[in-house]
Parts: C-alpha cells; sequence; structure tokens
DNA sequence: CTGAAAGCGCTTACAG
DNA sequence: CTGAAAGCGCTTACAG
C-alpha cells in the first residue's frame, strides 16, 4: 500500500454510488430522509473506495467541529506532562485534539506565535482553544483557556498558586539557616514569574532578611538563560550560600553550573527549582522544588474549556491550583551555619 | 480582550482596504505584481483588523501547506519522547507540526483510528505524516513514515533493533543464573512484539534452555492487560524467578503484582522490560531496560518525512535504530542459585 | 497592476 | 426522499 494516488473525495463516492454529494452527504453525517436503499449503495461505496471526510472542507463549512486546539510554543517535558492531563480529561468526552507547534524553537519568529496561531486554528478547525505559556495576552473569536497566563490578563486560565508555593521554598532554605539567598528570576511579563519573585521576596521580608539586588539574576525561563546569571552569582566575593530559580530548567542550568565552579551541592551551595519536571528527580542530587502538577493544570483547562465550548461553565473562569514542596538532595544547611 | 466577535477574513481586509480579495491574497503571499501603494493600503488595514489567514481555507485551496501531521492514538510518556525528536528535526525547517489524537482513550473506536484520522489530514491539511504505532498497514495520498510498523508493513518506517534488544536483555538474565524466565509479550501485529518475542526465543535456544510455552504470557502493550498475566505466572507452582516484559509500561505492572504479592525485588523476583521510559528509572527499585532513544525514532521519522515530502530523499525508507541494555536494581542473580 | 470567476471538498437551506 | 445551487475562506489562472 503505501502511498497511492489523490484522495478520495464525496464526489468520488457520489458517481461511484450513483447519487448526488448531498445524498452523501446525508449519510456520513447521519441525517434523516434518505431511504434504506440508498443508504446502503452510499454505505458500500463508501466501504469500497476507503472514503474519509475531510477535516478540512467539514470544518470550513460547519461552525462545529467537535476539534479543540492546544497551541504551544516549544515542547518540553512540562508540555509532555499538561497534555497528559489534558488528553485524560477529554477522554471518551467526543472532542478530539488538534496539538499545534511551530518549528522555530526558541526563534525570533516566536514573538507574537500564540495569536497568530491561534487565529489561524480558530477561524473553522477548533471550537475552542488551550494556549500553554504565551507571550501576551491573547483573543479569540472561539473560546480559549491560557495555563499560565500573562500577568494582568483577564481570559479565563489556569495557574498554580505560584506565590505560596515560591514562599514555602524560600521558607524551607530560610529554616536551613540560609541567609544570602540568590534568586533567577524567569520572564517577567508572565504572572507566574512575577508571583514567584513576589514569594522571595515575602519570605525574606517575613523573616527579616533584607533583599540584595545584587543577588537577583532575571532570567527568561529559558534554562540557557541561567547559566551566566548563577556564573555572575557565584563568582561574587560574597556568593549566596543557596540560590532559588524560578524554574527547574533553570536550576538544572545552576547546579551544572556549580558542577564546573568546582562546587559541591548540597555541601557548598544549595539549590531550589519550581515545577517539578521529570528531570528534577533523576538530577543528581535530586532537585528540591515546587510541584505545581503539570498534569492537573492541562486536566483543569481541557475541563473548563470543553465546558465554555459547550456553552454550560458556571464557576470561575480564573482558576488556582495549589502546590507543594518537594525536598530533595540539593538542599542542606549552609556550611558555616549549621541548620537550627 | 478574550472572545471577541466573528474571525476576520480575507473579505474584510479587502473591504477596508478598498480592493479585490485576490489582490489581499497576493500582499499576504508575497506575490509579485502589486503596486507599492497597494500594498501598503492592504497591510495597514491587515495590521488594523489584526487579519490572519485561516489555516483551514488555505489548506484547501493550495497543495503545499508546509505544516506535517503526526497522528497518535493516545499520550504517553513515550509519546511525549518521540515528540521532542520530532520537534528537534523540524526545528527552524519551515515546516509547523500539527498533532491529531483522537480523545477515546482504550476505546472501541480505536481500531483503525490512525487511517481514519491520517485520511482525514491528509486529504488537504498536512503536506505528510508520522504515524506512531498504528494498529494497522496504513496508505495515504500524501507521504507516511510510520514509528514501530505492523509487521509485514512497507510503508517507510522507523524501528528500534528489537531483536538484538531482547536478546541482550534475556542474555542478561542468563547470565545472572536465571534459567526459568517468564516473558509477557506485546501486540503481536505489531513487528516491535513479533521481534521482542523472536529475540527472547533465539536468547535461550542460543543459551539451551528450552521455551517453556506456560512462562509466556500474551499481552498487548497495554499496562493493563499485564496484570492477570503477572499473576497467572507467579501464583505457579513453579514460578519463573526472571519476568521480561516486552514493555516497560508492562514491567511496571509486574513490578506492582510481586509487591502486591509480597514478592521482593529483585529478591525473590527479577523484572526486567523494554523502552526505557522515564518512570523506569524512578521505579523502587529502578527498572532493568533496554533503552530504544523514542528521542531518536522521532528525531529521525521526522527527518526521513522532511525529506520524502521535499522529494529529495535518497537512502534506505526503513530505518532502524540500535538500541542499548540499561542495567538498574531490579535484576540480580536468583534466589537459590548463585550467579556465575 | 488589478479584478471577476472558478473551484478546493464539504453542508445546508430550498425546491421539487 | 433527492438534487441543484450557494457558500465557507481562500488561491490562481484568465482577462483586461
Amino acid at each position: 500500500m503505501a502511498e497511492v494516488g489523490a484522495p478520495v473525495t464525496m464526489n468520488d463516492v457520489a458517481r461511484a454510488a450513483g447519487v448526488s454529494t448531498a445524498t452523501v452527504s446525508r449519510v456520513v453525517n447521519g441525517r434523516y430522509g434518505v431511504s434504506a436503499s440508498t443508504i446502503a449503495q452510499v454505505r458500500s461505496a463508501i466501504e469500497r473506495l476507503g472514503y474519509e471526510s475531510s477535516l478540512v472542507a467539514t470544518s470550513l463549512r460547519r461552525s462545529r467541529t467537535n476539534v479543540l486546539g492546544l497551541v504551544t510554543h516549544s515542547f518540553q517535558s512540562y508540555t509532555a506532562e499538561v497534555l497528559k492531563g489534558v488528553m485524560q480529561a477529554l477522554s471518551r468526552s467526543g472532542f478530539d485534539l488538534i496539538i499545534y507547534t511551530n518549528s522555530d524553537l526558541y526563534g525570533t519568529y516566536s514573538e507574537g506565535w500564540e495569536q497568530r496561531h491561534l487565529t489561524r486554528l480558530s477561524g473553522t478547525l477548533t471550537d475552542g482553544c488551550i494556549v500553554v505559556t504565551p507571550w501576551g495576552e491573547v483573543r479569540s473569536s472561539t473560546p480559549v483557556v491560557v495555563i499560565d497566563p500573562v500577568r494582568g490578563s483577564t481570559v479565563p486560565s489556569v495557574t498554580a498558586d505560584n506565590l505560596t508555593g515560591a514562599i514555602s521554598v524560600v521558607e524551607h532554605l530560610l529554616a536551613l539557616g540560609h541567609r544570602r539567598i540568590g534568586f533567577i528570576a524567569g520572564r517577567s511579563s508572565l504572572e507566574a514569574a512575577w508571583s514567584r519573585e513576589e514569594g522571595y521576596r515575602r519570605a525574606l521580608a517575613e523573616a527579616g532578611v533584607p533583599v540584595d539586588l545584587a543577588l537577583i539574576g532575571r532570567g527568561d525561563f529559558n534554562p540557557d538563560s541561567a547559566g551566566p546569571l548563577a556564573h555572575a552569582l557565584l563568582d561574587r566575593p560574597d556568593p549566596p550560600t543557596a540560590v532559588f530559580a524560578a524554574s527547574d530548567g533553570m536550576a538544572l542550568k545552576v547546579l551544572e553550573v556549580a558542577k564546573d565552579l568546582g562546587l559541591s551541592v548540597p555541601g557548598d551551595l544549595s539549590v531550589a527549582g519550581f515545577d517539578n519536571i521529570p528531570e528534577s528527580a533523576l538530577a543528581e542530587p535530586g532537585l528540591t522544588t515546587v510541584d505545581q502538577s503539570m498534569y492537573r493544570l492541562g486536566y483543569e483547562a481541557a475541563h473548563l474549556l470543553k465546558s465554555l465550548v459547550s456553552g454550560e461553565w458556571e464557576g470561575r473562569r480564573r482558576i488556582r491550583l495549589p502546590t507543594s514542596l518537594v525536598i530533595r538532595g540539593s538542599t542542606a544547611p549552609p556550611k558555616s551555619t549549621p541548620g537550627p
């Protein structure tokens, strides 16, 4: 088999069955008002030719497609977790899922990707879309749910309770005896990045530790952005005894840099992240982090979108999910100051 | 912002700019033969209205879309790995990727899903498709690459060297001193399942150990299918001292069952799998398995598809990738027979 | 340089 | 119960 000629169209079926395309369409869609014998003829032609309706043509003509979309920039571990949750929520829901990704990883073309893809899909293909970590506010003619929206967004969304999560991990470091705690921030337009930094500041303030701006590096969640920042922090004459990075990807990069510099973790330096991606458990030592269950973010987003599309949503349109601290081997009391 | 009215069409832009849709189309697609002033007008209208061409309408009209498709039934850890490889291969290639999944996990609707989805997409939406672990042979009017084809398939495909991989893991168990080695097979129509079983048989034969059919359970790669089979094997009066499952998902299920039965692994029972999914490293004890780099399978499949679509493929159309044995804590010498 | 018209594969009133 | 025709949003010869 493999590659065969032109695709079989409804027209081909109509000719083969000796009826009009309108009739074929009725049979395919199970509409009433077709005689049993005609149905049989058409069915047999469909079978014989291996006809399958074109998703594109159907969705251009119809308003409802029963396909939901998910738009994401890159494809990383956390995206995979999100997807698993989405698939679970959509299981046997009657909705299929289309995921659209552009191939330009980390490229300059990327800015505004989410809006472009969203518009191109939601014109006709999908009944609604989930957008993962967009660069800006999004708008669409069909329902949208954003996972990790930008700060100030008014679109329906699902986020982790980033503030509480960040507070808990910084409190953990403080309890171990750390006082000089570095921070590597994420892309500041995102509400998640803002809340994680706010949590860092609040936890320090609460403990009476002044915030030292020299200990804050400005990353963008991209692991590579954390390399130079970690170097800058650790090369200081008065380096921090612990570094909290706003994402696991960046924290793992800090781990690498520390190794390069000959620092042992957690002996010389404690490191903590945020997200709990699978790689964090596998790191050596395991990374202390905040679990935000990307699976649940995906699940809740899909559930919300499904309800919005069906027009049966009653509850709040901005969902915030709890986080939990995951303590692993990368954090310990600082060398000079034994823990309390 | 959020949800706004009807989507902006090319017609809207044409009216706003005072030109025909043909002209707007030319500007959008950068065709020659439009005056500079008209281009400026149209551009400004596009900007003002926030127009983005409809993927569906465009692909219905055009033969080439620069979108590749990936069709998969469910969405699991190995799918995520495959996707990462695919995305890497497509990075900056000019091709976008659409992933299509149906929501009916493990449902009866599933049989033949891959052909249905493939046909619906490849009619017009995509220039070519990757199909992951199909149920049967596939055909399409555009290029297809199958990851893990059925046995006897003639479609371009990418597979791990399952035979060699299975031999290596069984040899590992034999070297530890095991002689009664159980096997839980995968869905037999798949070439991967067949080769893994063949490897099991050959390694035993090579070692002069007769194959005991009572020690072979027939699963289907779905983890749940392995539960009853593991029970049956371990409840025997003469249970095997080791079980090799044809996939990690099934092997992890065997681990669970062993725990339920009060058997310690690897003390009372050795367990090995195939695939090396992330969960296997996290299991307690870590699962001995065969790494088949799903990432590379995805990467090679995308690379092959890209070349096929561009019509510039020269090499072989059936790619087989090497595997490697990963020894972790779940395998050890059997209790009664110390290792050699 | 620009527009009117046909058509991609479907669905849906509208006639009959 | 069935078909001819219009139209979903685009692109592309074909005229002018």
